[in-house]
RNA sequence: UGGCCCAUGGUGUAAUUGGUAACACAGCAGUUUUUGGUACUGUCAUUCAAGGUUCGAGUCCUUGUGGGCCAACCA
């Protein structure tokens, strides 16, 4: 009743919203929030693209907008139609929907070469014929290029005549005339068409000249509306020319903001360093569940909603955020936890023999399917003589909390009997080979009638009706939190003290994958690829895509907590 | 070197716009438990530093310190 009260209200906004919020109220933009999700289509997304998406998408739907989706493809060295696809793909399975609003950078290519005229004719672009080592020297001089002054008739011609593809790839370049001596470099009269002889995954060979990034992003925001055109810190320069180009032009002038990129421990989200990954064989694809990309997380077992949840936790501004690994982890587990059916399953077997327990015999144990969720049901799972269990469940030398099996003691068997401890066989090394235990038969679960107690519960797999599958366990690709985030000092030739970065594969974490073969109650072989499931006591597991009838593959999603780990080791 | 941006507990975000630091994750200590899971309870900051304005500053000003970004015919 009365704590009600203090939960009306109090929602709290980030910086964007702010700004939303007080352009709704100056009236800034006479329309609803339109943002846009901006890819370029060369490479698979990862979880810092599914915080823009989110961010972008997120802001439109508080405010009742819309978000597009824009392919920005303005370099056709790099982009594929397979990306644009895999892109596509990727943000639906998010569950982030843009209608029919599916745009392409470079279904503007005409609209954005007639602006270009226009600022020619304006005497405010020039075609250049400098090398680029002659730019850059005068750039970094603030020195003014000897093409700068040329007749506006003559740079319209010469312009028409790179599009007519009169000119070899690097022979010249459209720039616009802006400030040789700005602060803000990329104001000194930057490039926006390069010549390039090639070939357009979408518009073919139409074109053998394309806008750079700076030229065709503030005007395709403004042709198709955009409100609120959210990009990343780096792209904070940027916004100078963003507003020269749409001012110089009169156009429809949305407003960019710019926040920071999500950065998780002990991962990269670099493309280049993501691809080199794959390209020395580390991990074994863009979908390797331990690569930090949509599709690599999607196979690995998390879910849409966990990410989702994740990066609305993580939250936005302009501080450069280093998450902590455990934030995601937590959320995949507590919607996992909720979601996923409990099975049992031995990853590392040792045989337990009840040796008052007749051959031969078999029970049904009654399993619930999960106690978050009575709907979910339950089945049936067979007890006989000799069991699996975890070798990690047995100790002769027992711990002062020990809870589990060791000689002597009592343990229940999930879903069935109480167990005694009488003895194991071990090897020559040492190595326990067997353990040997007693049942209660009044104990047996649901119907226990016996004053027989037991502290701990484990797992089990009947040894006769255990059914194998492989198991892939992950760990986290780097040994340290940030392997992008080191520098180390060094001499140069001149013995002038310096610093570079140090290799991010110096952190690679040589056990980011280990693979064992585990036993698992008989009804997992119905398991489909995709299905997730907690293994008890252990964590959660999806079938992999490899998996197949005769021979199943689970990949781990994430561990269970394991709060024996931390007790073990006081 | 120049320009721009950022600075709140271990991590991330917030603070009714100048009114006495909140939420989540992690940690720690417990309770419950036929998953050492889940759930629940308790606990953990004088807001980078120094000055200033003010009755009052995390919020405004100045200087400093630390960090990030830019100087591609990439986006």
């Amino acid at each position: 009743m009365s704590h009600e009260i203090k939960e009306e209200g109090k929602e709290t906004l980030n910086f964007i919203e702010h700004i939303v919020e007080e352009h709704n109220k100056s009236g800034r933009f006479n329309q609803k929030v339109l943002t846009r999700f901006p890819p370029e289509p060369n490479g698979y997304l990862h979880i810092g693209h599914a915080k823009a998406i989110c961010v972008s998408f997120d802001l439109a739907e508080k405010y009742g907008g819309k978000t597009n989706l824009r392919f920005d493809d303005t370099n056709p060295s790099t982009e594929k139609t397979d990306f644009v696809n895999a892109i596509k793909e990727d943000i639906k399975w998010l569950g982030f929907d843009w209608e029919d609003r599916l745009y392409y950078t470079s279904d503007y290519f005409v609209q954005l070469y007639e602006y270009a005229v226009e600022l020619i004719k304006k005497g405010k672009a020039y075609i250049d014929f400098s090398s680029p080592e002659t730019m850059d020297y005068e750039k970094r001089l603030g020195r003014e290029s000897r093409f700068r002054d040329s007749d506006a008739e003559l740079n319209l011609f010469l312009f028409e005549q790179m599009k007519a593809g009169r000119f070899p790839d690097g022979f010249c370049a459209l720039r616009l005339k802006i400030d040789m001596q700005a602060d803000n470099w990329l104001m000194r009269d930057p490039l926006i068409y390069r010549v390039k002889h090639e070939s357009h995954h979408n518009t073919g060979n139409d074109w053998c000249l394309y806008p750079m990034y700076d030229w065709a992003h503030g005007l395709s925001d403004s042709i198709e509306g955009i409100t609120h055109s959210l990009c990343s810190l780096e792209f904070e320069v940027h916004r100078e020319l963003y507003d020269w180009c749409l001012i110089e032009l009169g156009v429809y002038q949305p407003q960019q903001i710019e926040f920071s990129r999500l950065n998780m421990s002990y991962t990269i989200t670099s493309k280049r360093k993501l691809k080199d990954l794959i390209e020395t064989g580390v991990v074994n694809g863009w979908d390797d569940p331990r690569m930090p990309t949509i599709s690599g997380m999607r196979r690995r077992g998390y879910t849409a909603n966990s990410i989702k949840n994740f990066i609305r936790r993580a939250g936005v501004s302009k501080r450069d955020q280093y998450i902590d690994l455990s934030s995601l982890e937590n959320c995949v587990r507590e919607d996992l936890n909720k979601s996923t059916p409990r099975v049992m399953g031995v990853l590392n077997p040792l045989k337990v023999v009840i040796t008052n327990y007749p051959e031969g015999q078999v029970e049904e144990m009654h399993l619930i399917n999960n106690p978050e969720d009575e709907s979910m049901g339950s089945r049936k799972v067979p007890f006989s003589r000799e069991l699996f269990i975890e070798q990690e469940d047995f100790t002769t030398e027992p711990h002062k909390k020990w809870r589990r099996l060791a000689p002597d003691r009592n343990v229940r068997f999930k879903g069935a009997y109480i167990l005694h401890c009488t003895g194991f066989k071990s090897s020559e090394s040492g190595a326990i080979e067997e353990v040997y235990c007693t049942y209660y038969e009044n104990s047996k679960s649901g119907s226990d009638i016996s004053e027989i107690k037991a502290k701990g519960t484990l797992h089990w797999v009947s040894v006769e009706h255990a059914i194998r599958a492989e198991v892939r366990i992950y760990d986290r690709l780097f040994t340290d939190p940030s392997p992008d985030g080191h520098k180390e000092s060094y001499r140069d030739e001149q013995g002038k003290k310096r610093k570079r970065a140090v290799d991010y594969k110096t952190f690679l974490n040589d056990e980011s994958l280990r693979t064992v073969s585990a036993c698992l109650e008989p009804g997992m072989t119905h398991a489909k690829e995709g299905e997730s499931f907690q293994f008890m006591r252990l964590g959660y597991f999806c079938v992999d895509k490899d998996s197949n009838p005769g021979n199943l593959v689970f990949n781990r999603t994430v561990a269970l907590k394991d709060s024996w780990a931390k007790i073990s080791k006081k």
